[in-house]
RNA sequence: GGAGGGAUACCCAAGCGGCCAAAGGGGGCAGACUGUAAAUCUGUUGGCGACGCCUUCGAAGGUUCGAAUCCUUCUCCCUCCA
């Protein structure tokens, strides 16, 4: 009988392992699968979101997926909208407490992302919180208490935190308080693991700690790898604009999929698609013995990518259109219509008003670089006698039809 | 509270009276090439129906034929001292 539970929590274990950065520590869960499994009790597994970000992208999936494999294990995700901490804001050295958003603005990013974290996750074995719900009626002899359970030192031992003090940079009170309400949340859920990128390392370890210190069974910080964008160099973010988000269309997905550099595919099979370890081990292999071309494999990785946030169909439609337009260098069929009325049109204005280019002295300079196609053929002339159904193609992405009034 | 240093285009960063729509790098875009929206190389990167005009060097005034550059005030950042 327990020969059959120890099997169990390694077929557990060894599915939990995959990609991820740390588990810390790895004993510590062992355990607390072994008697989920044996008391047939789901482990809580929490995670906290930022409130002002709704805009989920494949670097937050890295996470969400791994929460996914948990409930596919039969555990419990507990996701903490921090809708109180959000206040503060994870301390970056800016220290500038943020605008408080309103009930009713968490209430829509909230929303906003449930839209999107459906797209992985399992709405049934999901439980949202919101941490106001708790944090909010704490008054100051609680915060006294729970400050009271952390030292200055031990604060201090956060990179982020260490590096600014000896530099004689501000550390500002509240941001000591981020931490320390972030463990909180894990207090208060009675967490057993808590995820998140490696850059939450510290604020996973405090609420450890913290939930020893409330004489509870501390959680277990399980950390994930930070995805590198498209440019294969920074962090995949939003502002950096290296980022391939979930909501996108099935062809800029595929694009963007196949605009990370060869090196970055096996990282991506393994932290964003569900594709078997060793099925990516061989890819791999092909790829260094030359025998697959990374061009294929990255095809193949934004279909499953595609297939994901869309469907198997349109994952191979997204190739076909690519290959139409990249590879053979042809015009796509669905492509965006206007008509016109003008017998004669003045390009770089025509390109602007469409969007194609930012301004018409943009539009000026593509047509001088040979970056505009009429039909397929390069036309430098500012002015052009308009037909019915003509294409009009500015670089290799843009294209119009226009159609005759 | 005192003493200095700084703010330049998407970002970093030169320029310190006319030759400055502003060097260089990054990023972006485009072209060539290809194995792909990888890599590499090249070009381009304020606006305007445009060999000219308009707006831009933290903000507002001023000096000058002429200012990113000089002066005054203001705002914000940083360093050192107390």
């Amino acid at each position: 009988m327990s020969k059959n539970v120890d099997v169990k929590v390694n077929e557990q274990m060894q599915l939990i392992r995959r990609g991820v950065a740390e588990i810390i520590p790895e004993e510590e869960l062992k355990q607390k699968l072994y008697r989920s499994i044996k008391e047939n009790r789901p482990l809580r597994v929490k995670l906290g979101l930022d409130p002002t970000a709704p805009d989920i992208h494949l670097g937050h999936t890295v996470v969400l997926n791994k929460l996914r494999q948990f409930q596919d294990l039969g555990h419990e995700v507990h996701l903490i909208i921090g809708d109180f901490t959000g206040r503060i804001g994870d301390p970056s050295g800016k220290s500038e407490t943020r605008k408080q958003l309103t009930e009713e603005e968490v209430q829509v990013n909230a929303a906003t992302y449930q839209e999107q974290i459906f797209k992985v996750l399992d709405r049934d074995k999901t439980i949202i919180h919101f941490n106001s719900e708790w944090l909010m009626p704490l008054n100051l002899v609680d915060v006294l208490n729970l400050t009271g359970k952390y030292t200055v030192a031990r604060m201090l031992e956060r990179d982020d935190f260490e590096k600014r003090y000896k530099e004689g940079l501000p550390i500002g009170i509240h941001e000591f308080l981020y931490p320390l309400m972030q463990g909180y949340d894990s207090v208060a859920l009675k967490a057993d693991v808590e995820m998140g990128g490696t850059d939450q390392k510290f604020n996973l370890l405090v609420g450890r700690n913290l939930l020893k210190e409330y004489g509870m069974e501390p959680q277990i910080a399980l950390t994930m790898p930070i995805l590198e964008g498209t440019d294969g160099i920074q962090k995949m973010s939003k502002s950096l604009g290296n980022y391939i988000g979930v909501n996108e269309d099935p062809n800029e997905m595929f694009g963007k999929t196949m605009s990370i550099p060869d090196e970055l595919i096996t990282r991506y099979f393994e932290l964003v698609t569900m594709v078997a370890q060793d099925e990516i081990d061989n890819m791999q292999k092909a790829m260094q013995e030359g025998t697959a071309n990374p061009r294929d494999i990255k095809m193949r990785l934004a279909r499953e990518i595609i297939a994901i946030y869309h469907s198997q169909e349109e994952a191979q439609k997204a190739q076909e259109r690519f290959q139409l337009v990249f590879s053979q260098r042809d015009i796509p069929e669905d492509i965006p219509e206007v008509t016109v009325k003008e017998k004669e049109l003045w390009l770089p204005k025509f390109l602007h008003e469409q969007g194609m280019v930012d301004s018409t002295s943009d539009g000026r300079r593509m047509l001088k670089q040979g970056a505009v196609k009429i039909n397929g053929e390069k036309y430098e002339e500012e002015n052009i006698k308009t037909e019915n159904a003509m294409v009009v193609q500015v670089g290799k992405r843009k294209f119009i039809r226009l159609l005759l009034k």
